[in-house]
DNA sequence: CTCATTTCAGTGAAACTGACATCA
DNA sequence: CTGATGTCAGTTGCACTGAAATGA
C-alpha cells in the first residue's frame, strides 16, 4: 500500500527527504508557536531551554555550536532569556572569560508548565506508530543528525 | 544495544522526538546554508521554489498553506523571489482575484544548478542507511506531516 | 602569539498582527 | 453578506558579518 514498487520511476523531486525534514519541522514548530504563544517566550527560546534542561553550566559558545547558529546569535537569544529571567549566568571560577548559563527557578517552571503540551505535540505527530517505529524513527533522526555534523 | 530496557528509569528530556526533529533540520538548514550562498537566494526561498517546481500555477495563499506560515509572510518572501526574476506571477484568468505563481527560466535554471550540491547534502545525511532504512525514514516522516496537519 | 569566548554595532530576511480592498 | 485572496504598514525575534576586548 506505502510501499515503493517502482524503484525506476522517476522521483525527479529532488532531495524530497530534506523537504520532507523540513515540512515535519513546519508542522512541529507551528503547533509550538500556539503552545507557546501565552508564555512570552518563542520557539528557539524554549528549545535552548530544553537543551539546558539536559545539562546545565554549558557556555553561549557551547550551545551555539550545538544549535549550529553563531556565537552571535546564541547570545542575543540567551540575553533575551535573562531579560525575563529565565536563566542564570555565573562566572566560570576555572575560566574567567566564560560565563555557564544555567536554569533560573522560574525556568524550571516553565518547563514544567509547558512539558504537558509539548507531550501533547509529540504524541500526535507519532500517533498510529507503534513503539518499534517510534523508535526506528529516534533512531533514523538521530543518525542523520551525527552524519550532518 | 539500542533498546530502552528500564522503562521506569526517569528519561526526564521532555519531548525528545520534537527535539530530534528539530536538531536534523538546523543541521540541514546550516548545510543548506553554505550551498546557497554564492546564489542569492536564501533556504525558505529555494525550498518555495523547489515546491513550485513540484507543482506551478499556485497561488500565494496554496503556498502560505502549505509551509504552515501567514499569507503577509509567503507574500514577502515572493516579493523577494520576485525581485529577483526567478518566479512568474500571472492572473488566474478565472478568478481575476488569484495570481498564479510559477517558476521562471533562471528560476528553473537555479535549481538545476543547485540540485546535485541538495542531493550530496541529502546523501550526506543518510550516509550508512540501506535502501530499507530510508524508505522507513520518508515514510514515518510523511506520516509524522500528516499527523499534525 | 594563538585561539576561544564574549560583547557591541549594524544589517537583512522572515515571521507576526492589524487593516483594507477586491472579488467569487 | 461571507469568505478567500492579495497587499500595505508596522513590529519583533533571529541570524548574519565585522570588530573589538578579554583571558587561557
Amino acid at each position: 500500500m506505502a510501499g515503493p514498487e517502482r524503484s525506476s520511476e522517476q522521483v525527479g523531486e529532488g532531495p524530497s527527504l530534506l523537504y520532507a525534514v523540513k515540512q515535519v519541522e513546519l508542522a512541529v514548530r507551528a503547533r509550538l508557536d500556539d503552545l507557546l504563544r501565552t508564555t512570552g517566550i518563542t520557539v528557539p527560546q524554549w528549545t535552548a531551554l530544553t537543551v539546558l534542561a539536559r545539562r546545565e553550566g554549558q557556555t553561549g559558545a557551547d550551545l551555539a555550536r550545538n544549535a549550529f547558529v553563531s556565537p552571535q546569535a546564541m547570545g542575543d537569544l540567551l540575553a533575551a532569556l535573562e531579560r525575563g529571567n529565565w536563566i542564570t549566568r555565573t562566572p566560570d571560577p576555572s575560566h574567567r572569560r566564560r560565563v555557564l548559563i544555567g536554569l533560573s527557578p522560574a525556568g524550571r517552571a516553565l518547563l514544567d508548565d509547558v512539558a504537558p503540551g509539548a507531550a501533547e505535540v509529540e504524541e500526535r505527530m507519532v500517533t498510529g506508530l507503534d513503539p518499534d517505529q517510534r523508535a526506528a524513527l529516534r533512531t533514523l533522526l538521530n543518525r542523520c543528525r551525527t552524519n550532518l555534523v
